[in-house]
DNA sequence: CGTCCACTTGACGCGGCTCAACAGCGGTGG
DNA sequence: CCACCGCTGTTGAGCCGCGTCAAGTGGACG
């Protein structure tokens, strides 16, 4: 199967490929000869895109949705490392020997993912190096990313663990109204409580806190008003 | 000035790049190529290689001694990224834009220190196209590593933080002996506490619970036993 | 409209941080 | 060579914040 949607929301021969910062060096004609090697797979939300017990070595790149990306431990509890949206791929480590087996992705919304198998991608890599420098660069920036969180959660509060994280989202999910920035949460309280190394009650009380302190204003569970200072 | 070091250590030709992971799939001939755009510098003990005010734009690989990667914070604290030693390397960030300014890398002991600067590295990755690819998987290694640090940090009791520390440091710093691995320590106590996000005491009194346990000899403040079981 | 799960809120205990005093070590200068 | 000083490490006492356990609430979704 070829990238359906990908063609499908694009009828006219231009692709969403466009939009994914991996490919955004390579030509028009280039950008077709790599849209015939991806399969597109449609997720639904809670399903497991990588998974200990399904093994793919593949290279993800989101097309539609979001997903996260857990490291879960022997005693139950789990790691967030990521929240990744459309544009972003997955799945490089499995590619480069290293990888760590126990990795799960699960899509937090509907998701259409596109896949290039490591055969394909390795020899789209060779054909095209612009590829592999554009990488080095997503990965650095996603290091840089793994390192500021290391940083947050060595040396800052919890206090402003959880502060920080409510203007990240607000920067990558929010938008601008009079009263303030209005923010589609991607994570539930306790995802957000496993990315940040806290519990689920920890982050209740902080969020209560913060709109006693007149900061923010919770809506629902799911949004959360930025107020404008 | 070319990598005298090298140079010298090697009188015969060969060079000490085969130690270096980055240059691995290189034939001879390549690597000295890349020998003669290579420039060595000497750092003692505690001089700063990366530092905010000196702004070097390089790929700096170690050829011989140890550094540490720090992301310092406002108020004064330090979180130490990464022990790095011969054949890593480092500064990349900063040649492919998302350079996250406030990175220090400083010297744990007299150290060798290979540059090769920004214009003739990007050259080099056209000209060369495997060690992109080798790249790709050095930083999809580190990449690996920062998550595992994350999950530490994020799920871990301190107690198994510390002591997964020490096992780490056996297997990269340790020497076998009949009583058990001898491990030259490559952090001070507080930096190791920098690295793990708690403090000086708390390792300290970890340390000597686990000597109590029997699970440890403490030697002097440079020196570990860990004691076979 | 009803059910259920995620979230909220409260009480309590423990672990690591802070502050403080002291010991050990290395470096420096007389 | 030793005396001094500063820095790092150790140990103790007390406190505070987050985790845990438990009960109650509300929103999301069928």
């Amino acid at each position: 199967m070829t990238c359906q949607t990908c063609l499908n929301s694009h009828p006219k021969g231009t692709t969403c490929m466009r939009r994914v910062p991996l490919f955004a060096p390579l030509s028009l004609e280039e950008m077709g000869e790599v849209q015939r090697i991806i399969v597109q797979r449609e997720y639904k939300k809670g399903e497991f895109i990588i998974h200990p017990l399904k093994v793919m070595q593949c290279l993800f790149i989101i097309n539609k949705g979001k997903v996260k990306v857990i490291r879960p431990n022997s005693d139950g509890k789990e790691q967030i490392l990521y929240v990744l949206t459309v544009g972003d791929f997955f799945g490089e480590q499995a590619l480069f020997g290293q990888m760590s087996k126990d990795i799960i992705v699960e899509a937090l919304e509907d998701s259409g993912i596109c896949t290039i198998s490591k055969a394909q991608f390795q020899a789209l890599l060779q054909q095209m190096p612009q590829i592999a420098l554009k990488m080095i660069e997503v990965m650095s920036s996603r290091l840089t990313k793994m390192e500021e969180l290391v940083e947050s959660l060595g040396i800052n509060s919890v206090d402003k663990r959880v502060f920080d994280l409510i203007e990240e989202y607000s920067l990558k999910f929010g938008r601008k109204t009079e009263q303030g920035i209005l923010i589609q949460l991607p994570l539930s309280r306790e995802e957000m409580a496993n990315h940040l190394g806290i519990t689920r009650e920890t982050i209740s009380r902080k969020l209560a806190k913060y709109q006693d302190e007149g900061k923010i204003k919770l809506i629902g569970h799911k949004q959360i008003l930025l107020i404008n200072k």
